[in-house]
DNA sequence: ACCTGAACACCGTTCAAGT
DNA sequence: ACCTGAACACCGTTCAAGT
């Protein structure tokens, strides 16, 4: 995020805070991807002797679940009301996981080890039973969705990386055209999804 | 599986087959867990160098995806008619993937990386056109079911070791009384989940 | 409060050579 | 057809010690 990283040789030692060592990881992740984040070159990024790392955090799990709390911070913008409130939260969602590399996957595994990101779910069962859900309901409702959205976001993700190595011959058409042509058949395929999911709470009558 | 590995000392040399390296490396997985799933320990337990492992086997990859391919390969129980045969096989590949520890994240990310594993997607839609979803359709539920399934067993398979290491105190009751609790409960969540789906297929008319 | 230096115990993978 | 031996280029983590 700020251009914290790759400083130039032989300047004066830099100190550095534990949000100085996150940005400097999330600036590794989006432009290396997820498998290129150790800890060795996250403290090369910042100067730094990779032991230095384990003052800030206590091990690359800690941080990675730091990053993941990070990327799924999405402000509640009310707006809409019911469960299109839902739907909305799930759209803006998928919007804060494509914005970084590896997104979904570093969210998906902090979820699975219990370390953190649960915003989304206690937000998404929120903003259920606001329209209307009982609270058992929501929540188990809200673990589909999630499991939905980190599946499909982390499948996309890793298409878009397989095609960017070249490994995908591209369609006939302009490149960019395609580019556009897949991000929308993806788009659609995941409100599909949510739709689907939603339909089926709302015929549960 | 089969009782191939942790063999006699000083024994005549044996030679592997392809196949028992992948036994061996499902016995390794059910007893500790993807984590240690290492091809230096895997070597170990066929008394063979590392080495040797790469005349199988092009990479740690194209193993693992070997290894989601057999947990995967479950046989059409034909059975019931309609989407409850839809129903019936996310049950079946729900018990194939609890078969093996961890077996969820292996069929995820051989999935994710377009490695194998296609098997349950494929039959899955085929189930769903048999019941009368037009193809695209089927594709695209077909893709949240399978999402959903990943990600809600993954989950469980999580928890039952993060459980089984003590980390989370049991309830009062008796641990094998929680324990079929945990289960039945877990069970539930998933066969709602599916419901949830394929109800909100029907709804769509 | 933050970092160095050095070590420990590992990884996956390659490749010439052996049988 | 299957494996050894040796190496290469890495990992995450710990810990005493420095400033």
């Amino acid at each position: 995020m700020t251009m914290t990283s790759s400083r130039n040789p032989r300047s004066a030692p830099t100190r550095h805070s534990r949000e100085d060592v996150a940005d400097a990881a999330l600036d590794i992740l989006n432009s290396f991807g997820l498998a290129d984040l150790t800890m060795r070159r996250l403290a090369q990024s910042l100067d730094v002797q990779p032991s230095a790392l384990y003052w800030h955090y206590e091990n690359k799990q800690s941080l990675l679940a730091h990053l993941a709390d990070l990327i799924v911070d999405v402000p509640d913008s009310e707006a809409s009301p019911g469960t299109d409130r839902v739907r909305a939260r799930c759209l803006a969602l998928r919007e804060r996981l494509l914005a970084y590399r590896d997104g979904a996957e570093v969210v998906a595994s902090t979820l699975a080890l219990g370390l953190g990101a649960e915003a989304p779910g206690i937000d998404l069962t929120a903003a259920l039973v606001d329209a209307g859900t009982d609270p058992e309901t929501a929540a188990r409702v809200s673990g589909v969705l999630l499991h939905f959205i980190l599946g499909q976001v982390s499948h996309e993700q890793q298409r878009a990386q397989a095609g960017s190595l070249g490994a995908v011959a591209p369609k006939t058409t302009a490149s960019t055209t395609t580019a556009v042509t897949d991000a929308e058949a993806e788009s659609a395929e995941f409100i599909f999804g949510v739709d689907l999911i939603l339909g089926g709470l709302a015929a549960r009558g």
